[in-house]
DNA sequence: TGCTCCATGTAACACGTTACATGATTGC
DNA sequence: GCAATCATGTAACGTGTTACATGGAGCA
């Protein structure tokens, strides 16, 4: 599992509530590890039994129930040692592939316009990513070490994301094209 | 869910038993998507009860405990309602991002032997599937509509090991470069 | 005889999703 | 006052993973 190592990368990075860490993951972080609210608070009471993590309530003087966690030493080593942890390869998953695959077997299923709306689902990412990254890393700006691993991060997100826009069209192109049988 | 589908998919493909499916997730069905044969002993139970396959004894006079499973009506209707229905983008989910953003925050980690195993191992696959596709689609050659799609699968796998393989490529740039900050 | 592969399954648990619940704060 | 948002949580269920169990077939 990395969903708590995920939590804990992101809560090294800023002291975090429950809230704040599931809007998070609806955005930057989020770009490549989703989670739901319900997972992340199971997740931080898991953490916080655990030791690897402390919470707080909000400095706002108790107006809210929010409560604020921070990192412990043992959460800290607990993410370097599973870092550097080798991980099996994911696999794809994607059910576009098996319904592509259904549709060669019991004949054409109208996938286009289901590809379309992928298309366009991947050329909005694209465009998203491509603004954070004007934003976020100029060209020609010296960058640390840090801003440079998550500006290759941001890059992974526009590789792929070009990667389905270009291939939404090759796709496109194979289930309009009639084929030698059908001539 | 969808290995329920997948499995259907695979069994009008042809009728086989649960460990053959099993073994036939481990190639090329399970290029993008992977089960246990857990997994789809349990699936294929649940759609026999469901009335979407059947199963009978394998045609070896009793031999074997081996039932090989066909799909039936139901079940046909019910792979293509799903097959048209739309699906929403499946995000990445990498822990690789994980442990590149932890290594960002607590420092270097010493990633770099990591990602050349996952190279490796992408050039490994890469190479597998070009394999696959000089024997079953050679140039030139005039392909069904099924095999075009088939082919098409086929490419995607390629292009996004493809990908990987570059990527890891500038990943080790970035991780083996010193940065403005060390210099 | 013992090893490997075939073939199916139970059980327990971990993780992810969905629905629902609660109450306070903010903005109109 | 009302709605939206903040903020946290319980419960139930579906899916995925891991460990273990069972017994026959084929082969040296």
């Amino acid at each position: 599992m990395s969903l708590s190592h995920a939590l804990l990368t992101s809560l090294l990075e800023k002291s975090s509530s429950g809230y704040d860490l599931a809007r998070r993951f609806d955005k930057s972080i989020g770009f490549f590890w989703h989670a739901t609210h319900q997972q992340i608070y199971r997740e931080l009471a898991r953490m916080e039994k655990a030791g690897w993590i402390a919470s707080s309530a909000a400095p706002d003087g108790g107006k809210t129930r929010k409560r604020i966690y921070n990192v412990l030493g043992a959460g800290r080593q607990e993410l370097e040692r599973w870092a550097r942890e080798a991980a099996p390869l994911a696999d794809m998953r994607d059910e576009l592939m098996v319904r592509l695959r259904a549709d060669a077997v019991i004949g054409p299923l109208g996938l286009e316009d289901e590809i379309e709306r992928r298309q366009a689902l991947h050329a909005d990412k694209l465009k998203a990513y491509r603004l954070i990254e004007a934003r976020d890393f100029p060209a020609g700006a010296a960058l640390s070490r840090e801003a440079q691993i998550q500006h290759m991060i941001l890059k992974t997100g526009i590789m792929l994301e070009e990667s389905w826009v270009n291939w939404s069209a090759e796709a496109l192109n194979v289930l309009k094209s009639p084929g030698p049988s059908a001539a």
